[in-house]
DNA sequence: GAGCACTGC
């Protein structure tokens, strides 16, 4: 092991040597509020406070306020307790702060309470899907998911009950993030009293300066830059590339210990595959320990892992040992380790991308960006000053991208578009987008929605994809709902709605324990397909108490059940709304296999004798994803449908149903008629 | 005969 480092000095976020304090999303709740200090003056002492008196005479002066902070300092708790405190939430208006994940908005809310000195749901509460801890009449400071927060412009276009709107994290760029900053910026020309504020992590938020000043708004923005609360994270860089980043990862976790201080490891790779290969090198090493050494403990952490799986990570590692947390960029921001002082960063990471052309969405490994490497590198400097060693030299840094593209330009926009309209969007080239999807993703979603139904010849929406856009759904799905009536098995649809909106409803451990589970796993298998094998598993989880118990002994995933049950009640909600009947087709499997082809006819597939299968449009090679209940065995009349379709090594698809191709056909005629308009 | 970055409504 003769791996080279060089340390080009200090860099990595912020230098400031205090203790962060700012509540970020994670899986464990934050440690105990106060010790000594009164609230009063702990929230003086957070960096912010010196730019209160500023960042209000700014939001007095200017429409739209950029804040750039670093992690920790204060922003997100404070700012919207100063506008609170200075008046802005009079005559019942109210401040909301969006983030991306649901865990920050509920944690955040919690927080800010304390300090407030209200109930969690009076004055400061928080939304998000399935729980609302907020009152009407009450909450002044409103946390919700930005999600949310886009939905409400369904229902209140001008979003009028908000005096100001903070967009939190907006550097990550979520579609929800981008979506509501179109919105906002066409919002505020109508209702020039709303405040924006939109507060970024990164240097790179001048872009989001240069969207909010334009010729008809010259003077509305401007930028304030907070000083964060991090400790000196040193970068490290190898001198020359290496062939295998998760090898090296290994080796290079394995000399930290050897030779470094005391302090937790956070290592980066990109999967769960080449996280249980580094565990595994690691694992093979361990007996060569020198006895003078720190006992490693290496633990992985990726979202396939159960809620308790994922806890270990946060367990302190005990006296005389040394944890090695061998992560996908689910620790990047999603999940906040506090005791990391090295971070080995492999500098990529996988990310979805959609091909329009193809229709297909595939899972890649690329190089980090400079925002997400800092990021990481920003991991190891939360308690004391940290090193990041950076498994790649330091050139190649440097020919880095400064930030991922957003996820709008990278995914299928079917259903952005149909809401987007649902606004009164119609004209989608004159939309200001922060960032333009290609074109080609936006001409397909619309050629998509068309052949749907949802929207006429003239671009409008027609009656039923004013509905649909209100369903929280993928648009197939809804259509299926829709449809349901028809075929009378609206209680069946409704679950399998339910269940495919979940991923990862089967657990499959690894090993020996892997094969059990598939055995579990056969006892819900419908010969049909997996649409009624997903329904089966949830009428059984449904008959036998709903307990995690059981769903452990069944090979289920209890977090992944309980989200299948909260969905279907949403939805069933909506059903109601729309007047479909909840009939149940009993045990009338043909009927609702029709229903399923009424939504996802544009997804058929036939069998070819090699054990593959061929799209009905395009005629691609299809492989069946080796969680299917079909990946074995022919269809009986070689025809089925399929929920989605990704590439990965191969181009696969995912829960799979039999049918009879005369019902494609039926679709196919209907379809063509309406195009003719002569149905 | 074999596989899944991460969110969110």
């Amino acid at each position: 092991m003769s791996l080279k480092f060089w340390k080009p000095g200090t860099a990595g976020p912020g230098s400031n040597l205090d203790r962060a304090t700012e509540v970020e999303g994670n899986l464990v709740p934050s440690a105990p509020l106060y010790s000594s200090l009164s609230i009063q003056s702990q929230r003086e002492r957070l960096p912010i406070f010196k730019h209160r008196q500023k960042l209000l005479y700014c939001v007095e002066q200017f429409g739209v306020i950029i804040v750039v902070g670093q992690t920790g300092c204060g922003k997100t708790t404070q700012l919207p307790q100063y506008l609170y405190e200075a008046g802005w939430a009079a005559e019942g208006s109210v401040i909301a702060c969006t983030q991306p994940r649901r865990v920050a908005a509920t944690s955040v809310a919690t927080r800010v309470a304390a300090e407030v000195g209200t109930i969690l749901g009076d004055e400061v509460g928080y939304t998000i899907r399935f729980e609302d801890v907020s009152s009407k009449e009450r909450t002044r400071i409103l946390y919700m998911t930005d999600g949310m927060l886009f939905r409400e412009t369904l229902v209140d276009p001008l979003l009028s009950r908000y005096s100001a709107i903070m967009i939190d994290e907006a550097h990550e760029r979520s579609v929800y993030t981008d979506l509501l900053l179109g919105v906002l910026k066409k919002i505020r020309r109508k209702r020039p009293s709303l405040r924006l504020i939109v507060s970024s992590a990164t240097l790179d938020a001048t872009a989001f300066l240069d969207y909010f000043t334009d010729s008809a708004t010259p003077n509305d923005a401007t930028i304030i830059t907070l000083e964060g609360r991090m400790y000196p994270v040193e970068v490290a860089y190898l001198q020359e590339p290496v062939p295998d980043y998760v090898r090296t990862a290994a080796e290079v976790s394995w000399n930290i210990n050897l030779r470094q201080g005391p302090g937790d490891i956070l290592v980066f790779l990109t999967g769960r595959d080449e996280i249980e290969r580094c565990l595994d090198e690691l694992s093979e090493m361990l007996p060569t320990l020198p006895k003078n050494a720190p006992r490693l403990i290496p633990l992985a952490l990726h979202a396939g892992l159960s809620t308790d799986e994922q806890l270990k990570v946060f367990e302190p590692a005990e006296r005389g040992t040394r944890k090695v947390i061998v992560s996908t960029n689910i620790a990047e921001a999603s999940v906040t380790i506090d005791g990391i002082k090295y971070v080995v960063d492999s500098g990529y990471v996988k990310i979805r991308t959609y091909n329009p052309t193809t229709a297909l969405a595939s899972l890649s490994t690329v190089p980090t960006s400079v925002a997400s490497a800092t990021q990481r590198a920003g991991r190891a400097g939360r308690t004391a000053p940290g090193v990041c060693y950076r498994l790649y030299p330091q050139a190649a840094f440097e020919s880095l991208p400064y930030s991922t593209p957003p996820e709008i330009t990278r995914v299928d926009m079917t259903t952005s578009i149909l809401q987007l309209k649902s606004l009164g969007i119609d004209d989608l080239m004159k939309f200001e987008w922060v960032s333009s999807p290609p074109a080609e993703i936006v001409l397909r979603a619309l050629e998509g929605l068309v052949a749907a139904g949802m929207i006429g010849e003239d671009g409008r929406l027609t009656p039923i994809g004013q509905q649909v856009a209100e369903c929280p759904v993928e648009v197939g799905i809804a259509r299926m709902l829709f449809n349901s009536k028809e075929h009378r098995c609206g209680e069946e649809i409704l679950t399998i709605a339910a269940m495919t909106a979940v991923q990862d409803v089967f657990v499959i451990p690894e090993g020996a324990q892997g094969a059990l589970a598939e055995l579990e796993r056969r006892k819900f298998t419908a010969e049909e397909g997996d649409h009624l094998t997903l329904l089966n598993a949830y009428n059984a989880f449904t008959r036998y108490g709903r307990s995690s118990g059981w769903c452990k002994s069944h090979a289920l995933s209890f977090r992944a059940m309980s989200r299948a049950v909260s969905i279907r009640a949403q939805l069933k909600k909506y059903m109601q709304r729309f007047k479909l009947p909840l009939e149940s087709c009993e045990g009338d499997a043909r009927r609702l296999r029709r229903c399923l082809v009424s939504g996802y006819w544009r997804n058929g597939a036939r069998w070819v004798a090699d054990g593959t299968y061929r799209s009905v449009r395009g005629n691609k090679v299809l492989h069946v994803h080796p969680t299917s209940v079909l990946f074995t065995r022919k269809p009986r009349s070689g025809w089925v449908i399929f929920h989605e379709m990704e590439e990965t090594k191969k181009t696969q698809i995912r829960i799979l149903t039999e049918i009879e191709p005369d019902w494609l056909v039926d679709h196919g005629h209907k379809y063509d008629n309406a195009k003719k308009g002569t149905s």
